[in-house]
DNA sequence: AATACGGGGTG
DNA sequence: CACCCAGTATT
């Protein structure tokens, strides 16, 4: 399973030294971020690395002052209505992240008596936590030696060794050799030491070889920036959908609470069709849908959202109705003052549509 | 092993 | 526009 050569078990012990006088000299300050010699919160800790899974540090920030300030602690968190965690998420994206958010909270606080598990195995066990994420928190809230791997470790690592390994499919070379190199003290500063290297030397294009720390020993440095290999991405397909734009004479918006499972789930939207490759709206379904409204002329207003999502293009059409009074609705829907619609946390896909039918 | 799952920043 | 990002859960 692990068969290191010499030269590769020397070059790693190479690695933790020169990262760590360089992450005391060079350390930003993070909002999540203990000062040196403080023990670190673990609830931030946590809060801070679900946050940033496939997230920027500049996009998170905001969020992270936001959840901290609303809910201060763990018990706080496991007290909240979901629904008030998913407005808040809302524009972050990935929004299984908040739903697991608040379903690992209140695991902590009935099976752990509020307190984190501050081992790698136990944490990998919680909602939400993978192995990223679990050898993350163990090393950077407990101090306890985790091999910790994202995608700028991936980097670091293929470039270093001169790895050419391919993701993601030969994912588990990129943990052997961050094995190699994971120190036994001050794990967590050398985990937060490597991620910050990728994020502003070892970065994916032009890195800064010249500043690096420990571009002495890097193998890779000549050929960095055709590593890590990856391969080809998948073409996006263009998928066509229809949404309404449904508000009355006094001022109020019809919206949809989406179902658990899928695509923004459980998030509020607009109601609309089904978003479909290949094929126009389906607008007679949705017609049949909407039967609890007395109206259902709409008018299209002009042009189209435009979104990207993970797996497929959408060109968003919106179609407007008026109505003279608001109705008795099925329970996924809700009417929402119009005046509230602004700081209201929808999805960013239906804010583009909102601002296509307000035009 | 492959796919679903957001959104913003960058070159 | 394509690529990237402190990945996880599901199939």
């Amino acid at each position: 399973m692990d068969h290191a050569t010499k030269t590769e078990i020397a070059l790693g012990q190479k690695i933790a030294p020169p990262m760590l006088d360089w992450y005391d000299q060079h350390r930003r300050h993070l909002p999540w971020r203990h000062d040196p010699g403080i023990k670190a919160n673990p609830y931030y800790v946590w809060m801070s690395e679900i946050m940033l899974q496939q997230t920027t540090v500049a996009t998170v920030k905001s969020y992270f002052e936001k959840f901290t300030n609303l809910w201060p602690d763990i018990s706080d968190m496991a007290n909240a209505p979901l629904e008030d965690i998913l407005q808040e998420w809302a524009g972050l994206g990935y929004y299984a992240r908040a739903r697991n958010l608040h379903k690992c909270a209140q695991t902590i606080m009935q099976d752990f008596n509020g307190q984190f598990p501050e081992t790698e195995a136990e944490l990998l066990m919680l909602p939400g936590i993978g192995p990223y994420t679990a050898a993350a928190i163990a090393s950077i809230a407990f101090n306890q030696r985790a091999v910790v791997v994202d995608g700028n470790i991936e980097r670091v690592m293929s470039r270093v060794f001169k790895s050419y390994a391919e993701l993601p499919k030969e994912r588990a070379e990129f943990y052997r050799l961050a094995n190699l190199a994971t120190p036994d003290s001050r794990v967590g500063d050398y985990a937060q030491s490597l991620m910050d290297l990728g994020a502003t030397i070892c970065t994916p294009k032009s890195p800064k070889c010249a500043i690096c720390p420990i571009q002495p020993h890097c193998l890779g440095k000549l050929e960095a920036e055709g590593l890590p290999r990856k391969a080809p991405k998948k073409i996006k397909p263009t998928r066509k959908g229809l949404s309404l734009w449904i508000t009355t004479l006094d001022g109020y918006l019809l919206l949809e609470r989406r179902p658990e499972k899928g695509l923004l789930g459980k998030m509020p939207g607009l109601p609309g069709t089904d978003w479909i490759e290949g094929q126009e709206p389906d607008i007679d379904t949705l017609m049949q849908k909407m039967q609890f409204l007395p109206k259902l002329e709409h008018q299209l207003a002009e042009g189209e959202a435009k979104h990207t999502f993970t797996h497929f293009h959408l060109f968003l059409s919106v179609g407007k109705i008026t109505l003279s009074n608001t109705c008795d609705l099925p329970h996924n829907y809700f009417w929402l003052s119009l005046d509230q619609l602004d700081e209201f946390g929808l999805p960013t896909v239906f804010k583009k549509a909102v601002s296509l039918a307000q035009r």
